[in-house]
This record gives C-alpha cells, sequence and structure tokens, in this order.
RNA sequence: GGCCCGGUGGUCAAGAGGCCUAAGACACCGCCCUUUCACGGCGGUAACACGGGUUCGAAUCCCGUCCGGGUCACCA
C-alpha cells in the first residue's frame, strides 16, 4: 500500500464511499440552456440581516431571469456561533418578504426540499470526508497537530521577520509528515486538523471573470488551508466547493467579503476535479457613521435586523421594491414603464449591479414605499394595517377592530382615486394620521393661524354650526364656508383676496383652516368634508363647541 | 503592513475616447395649481478626489498620490 492510502486509511477509515457515488447520487440538473442555479447558504448564527434579505433578492432575480432556480443551504458548521431559531427566523424571513425558495430549506419549520439534499451542512460530514479522504489519496492533504498556541508563535515568529503571516511553505510544520509520525501523535491522543498540501504559489498568478467587479487577478493561493477541522466537520472554504459542486451550482452569488478567499476556492474546485462556477461578488449595503461610510453592522445598527423593518411597519414589497432599487440601477425605469408587473419579469443583468456599497437611504426608502401604500385599495390598507398593529401596536389595533367599517371609511377618504395623497409610508405613519378619528387619539389644539384673531374664528364657527349641513355635497359644504365670509370681511374666492390682500383679513382658505383645527386638531388633513361626514355631525359640533370656550 | 476592490452632486446613479455645456431618481429650495396639507406640473442649487501622462480630443485609457472599503482563523 502506498504511504497516501495508509494515511487516508489512518485518518478516515470508516470513510468507504468514492466520489463517484456522490456524483452519481447529485446527477447534473436538467435545466434549459442558461439556467442558472443560485443559492443562499447562511449560517444561523443571528436574525434575518439586510444583507441576507438582498443576497436572497439578488440570487432570486437571478433565477427568475434566466428560469433557474434558486435554493437555500444551511452552513452550520461553527457550533460555537449558532443560535436558537436562527433556521426558522431567516427562512421564515425570506418567505415574508416573498422571496420564493425553490429548493433546500423551503419552510420555517425546518423541512426540506429537493432532490440534492441534505442542504444542511451539519448532516453532510460523511460526504465531505469522502473528498477529503480523495485529497488525501492524492497527497494533497495532510493531518496538522499544531496548537493554537504553537500557531500564534509561528505568526508572531513571521511577524518579526516581516514575512508574510500564515501556515505556508517552509512555515507549514506537517507539511511533509509521514504516515508513521502522524500515527504515533494520533496514538497519544492529539487532536489534528485536515490542511490542504497546496501546490500553489505565491509567484503564480490567477485570473477570474467576476459577474460584478470584472477581471480580477491575484496571487494563486499557497496557504495549507484547513479542510476539516479537529471534529471532522469542514471549514466554509471546503463546504463551498463540494456542496456547490455536488448541487450543481453555476453561479455563486455572495457578498465581496469572499472575493480575498476565491483564490482558495479556484483551487479546491481544480484539485477535486470540479467544473469551476461563475462567481459574482455584491458590495454590501453601507451605512454613515460619523461621516465615514461603513458595511451596516448587526451590531451597531437596529436597521441591520430586518425585524426592525416590520416593526416599523414597512411593508414587506416596499422593502423589496427598494433594494431593488439599490440591486439593479435600471430597475427605477423598468417600474416606471411597467407600473404593475410582477417583479420577476424584470429581466436583471448583474453587470447592472454597483461595484461599491450603496448607503442605506431611509429617504429613498421612505419614498418608494409611500408611492406603493399610495396605490392599495383600503381595504388592503386596513388589512395590513390590522395584521401589523395587531402585533406591534395592541392599543391601535384595538380602536381600528372595533369598528372595521368605520376604520376602512377613514382610510378610504382620498384614497381609491386616481392621484391618492402619499401620507403614509410605513404603519406607524397610520396612527398619528388617523388620530383625530378615534376620541381615545384625539387631543385638542387650540392653536390658531396667525392671521385669524380668536373673534374672528368664534364669530365664523359659531355661524358656522347654525349651517352646517351634513349631508352636503362637497360642493355644497365649501359654499357654506365662502357664504360667511362677506360678513367677517374674509374674501370668498382666493383669488379675489390675493388681488387685493389690504381689502380682507383673509379668505375662504383661512376660515375653512379655523374649521379643520377644530374638528381635527390639525392644519393638514385630507378633504374636511368627507372627514367631518364620517366623523358625524354630533361630534363635529361637540368639538366646534369644546374649541370655541377654549380659545 | 501584504493582497484585492473602489472613488461622478448631500444620497443612489447614467456614462464603454468626441453625442457631456455630464442624464434620471431621492432629499432640499422656489413657482403654479389648490378650501389646508398633500398629489400633480414647471423650474432651481449641487458632482467627474488630486497630480502627471497618452491623444487632435479624457469622467472614460495609463501611471502616481490621497482617501474609502474588504481580507489576511480549527468564523462564515
Amino acid at each position: 500500500m502506498d504511504s497516501n492510502k495508509l494515511m487516508a486509511e489512518l485518518l478516515l477509515p470508516h470513510i468507504t464511499k468514492t466520489p463517484e457515488f456522490y456524483e452519481e447520487l447529485y446527477p447534473e440538473r436538467n435545466l434549459p440552456e442558461g439556467a442558472r442555479v443560485v443559492r443562499i447558504a447562511p449560517s444561523p448564527t443571528g436574525y434575518l440581516h439586510l444583507g441576507t434579505l438582498f443576497m436572497a433578492l439578488v440570487n432570486r432575480i437571478t433565477a427568475d431571469s434566466t428560469n433557474g432556480i434558486f435554493f437555500t443551504r444551511i452552513e452550520d458548521t461553527d457550533k460555537k456561533r449558532e443560535i436558537e431559531g436562527g433556521i426558522t427566523d431567516i427562512i421564515s424571513g425570506l418567505i415574508n418578504f416573498s422571496i420564493n425558495i425553490d429548493e433546500g430549506f423551503t419552510s420555517p419549520d425546518g423541512a426540506q426540499s429537493g432532490n440534492y439534499g441534505s442542504y444542511k451542512q451539519s448532516e453532510r460530514a460523511e460526504i465531505y470526508q469522502c473528498f477529503a479522504k480523495q485529497l488525501i489519496l492524492m497527497g494533497l492533504a495532510y493531518p496538522c497537530f499544531c496548537t493554537p498556541e504553537q500557531l500564534e508563535a509561528t505568526r508572531a515568529e513571521q511577524e518579526a521577520q516581516k514575512v508574510r503571516t500564515g501556515y505556508h511553505g517552509k512555515w507549514a510544520k506537517h507539511r511533509n509528515i509521514t504516515v508513521d509520525e502522524a500515527k504515533a501523535l494520533i496514538e497519544q491522543g492529539l487532536p489534528w486538523v485536515l490542511r490542504l498540501k497546496s501546490p500553489g504559489s505565491e509567484e503564480n498568478r490567477i485570473v477570474f471573470e467576476d459577474g460584478i467587479k470584472g477581471k480580477i487577478e491575484m496571487p494563486e493561493n499557497d496557504e495549507d488551508f484547513v479542510l476539516l477541522k479537529s471534529d471532522g466537520i469542514p471549514t466554509y472554504h471546503f463546504a463551498h466547493a463540494v456542496d456547490d459542486h455536488l448541487m450543481r451550482t453555476t453561479h455563486v452569488i455572495r457578498g465581496d467579503e469572499w472575493i480575498s478567499s476565491v483564490p482558495k476556492h479556484i483551487q479546491l474546485f481544480k484539485l477535486l476535479g470540479f467544473k469551476v462556477p461563475k462567481f459574482a461578488h455584491v458590495a454590501p449595503i453601507m451605512k454613515l457613521d460619523n461621516g465615514a461610510k461603513r458595511k451596516i453592522s448587526k451590531r451597531k445598527d437596529p436597521e441591520a435586523a430586518v425585524h426592525y423593518f416590520l416593526e416599523q411597519g414597512y411593508d414587506s414589497n416596499c422593502v423589496i421594491e427598494y433594494l431593488m432599487t439599490v440591486a439593479s440601477s435600471d430597475f427605477e425605469d423598468w417600474r416606471r414603464a411597467n407600473p404593475d408587473a410582477e417583479r420577476k419579469s424584470f429581466k436583471f443583468n448583474l453587470k447592472k449591479m454597483s461595484v461599491s456599497g450603496a448607503l442605506y437611504d431611509e429617504n429613498k426608502l421612505l419614498d418608494v414605499s409611500k408611492n406603493l401604500v399610495s396605490k392599495m385599495p383600503s381595504e388592503v390598507v386596513l388589512e395590513k394595517l390590522l395584521n401589523w398593529s395587531k402585533q406591534f401596536d395592541t392599543e391601535f389595533y384595538e380602536l381600528l377592530s372595533r369598528d372595521t367599517a368605520y376604520a376602512k371609511a377613514v382610510f378610504s377618504i382620498d384614497r381609491d382615486v386616481p392621484k391618492p395623497r402619499k401620507d403614509i409610508a410605513k404603519w406607524s405613519d397610520a396612527k398619528a394620521y388617523s388620530s383625530y378619528f378615534f376620541d381615545e387619539l384625539f387631543v385638542p389644539d387650540y392653536t390658531l393661524p396667525e392671521n385669524i384673531s380668536a373673534d374672528d374664528a368664534k364669530a365664523f364657527l359659531t355661524e358656522y354650526c347654525k349651517v352646517y349641513d351634513e349631508n352636503a355635497t362637497k360642493e355644497e359644504w365649501f359654499e357654506a364656508i365662502k357664504q360667511l365670509c362677506p360678513a367677517l370681511n374674509f374674501a370668498a374666492n382666493t383669488k379675489d383676496y390675493k388681488q387685493n390682500p389690504e381689502s380682507y383679513k383673509g379668505h375662504a382658505g383661512h376660515l375653512s383652516t379655523v374649521l379643520r383645527i377644530a374638528v381635527t386638531s390639525r392644519q393638514n388633513t385630507p378633504d374636511l368634508c368627507s372627514i367631518m361626514q364620517l366623523l358625524g355631525k354630533e361630534k363635529c359640533i361637540t368639538r366646534i363647541n369644546d374649541f370655541i370656550s377654549n380659545i
């Protein structure tokens, strides 16, 4: 038996399957020409992050644009950092944001589907070990018994000598370990990791075409990086190569923090005889922090966790629509041309992605959101509002659900028309927007506009109460206000006032503002006539009288 | 520090040597419309990081500087 074989049997005696077994188990996919197989591979170390959502979206629309497949794979190889409920949160989050998952973890309950599973790395140990054994057989992997302390000492030595740090070349202590030496150390009970015996050289350059950034040139990898950790579980690099090959991923679209390890990945794919997938590295969403641009951070930024948007009451669709504008510079143009088209019909092109990170722009999100919300019919608004408030604002929920017909009417005003208002961007805006419709939320404000005296306001409101007809049409309603103008020396027509501002104290608009404040405690609201009809005559008169006696 | 990547208005961006006197969107400001506020319409402020080349001609190509980002783990 040759020494590679002896080493392989020494290290991984329990592995009996061969790579061919898995090649047959997970055959090439039968897909139409040009279809891309993409994926996201989150690790359950935290809750769904904006960056993860963004990556998922980019992958989803890539699959959509090519009639391909988008799958999820859970990278749970780091048990120390895993958190409970992580998988559920991520998957259900994606589903809530309407990111359809074709394969892998497709449901929040942890169920998997698809023919290339398991899609959970901790359940694939045997597969990785099989390919690891293959590498040992080829003389391309060896056990390393260095302790963290020894590794640290090597590093210190390298720094002292001002040479490149890392486990490579002559610094790779166990690179040429013999079977006998390894056997002896194992018998002593020493733990070991499996390292790649890198055939690369720093002198050589590798070139690859990134789907987003274009041509990238880097030194070849010569690091003997870890393939299998001491618990037999692979590192990201190794798992990535094995999984994306076996799952027949065609395009690896991931965050650009991975760029620097591409030489390792390409090397692994080639050594293992795998076809190298296309890589595309996406710039992260950034945030401005004290004038400095930096990657949005889970720890420092509330908006990093997708929960933040849900709590704020952003409609998930609005967040996605915003992310689309960040993902593709021509999305907004497309959307303008196709206002009602389904997102999946957008032809997405990775090349349209920005090479550098975009700042998270709340203004833009708000703008995108209010446009979308303004187009929602009132029943949809109410349904979503009920849904949101039930979770995040129970006081408001009680008020809304007490009389849903009334609530629907509230949100129907100036909606369902050709040019709807855009007051609401997120559901948390709705409470303040509609507060005067609910006595529990209504807080009187007795502040008059500067150009109106208390006496005039009183006189006007007193007279107005006498003539108020709650069944009046909009025109009749405003006519009634105009009628009261001359007696108070206000202009019935705005134009008259503008032509001779000195001749009047103000115009009908000013008086209607007084009425608006009395009824709603606001200077700005949607159509007042509709508001008063909804509120009912009795309540309006009560508020007006209260107003009169307090100014 | 080594190795990568990037730098167009406040933000997102279009831009592939002449079409650039540099689009568009958000934000901001003004005007118009208007019973308020919005909506809508019209207009405005505001940018090619810097320095050298190459070229008849550079935002665009090359070099350098500066600045920003990423990465150098038995983490992903």
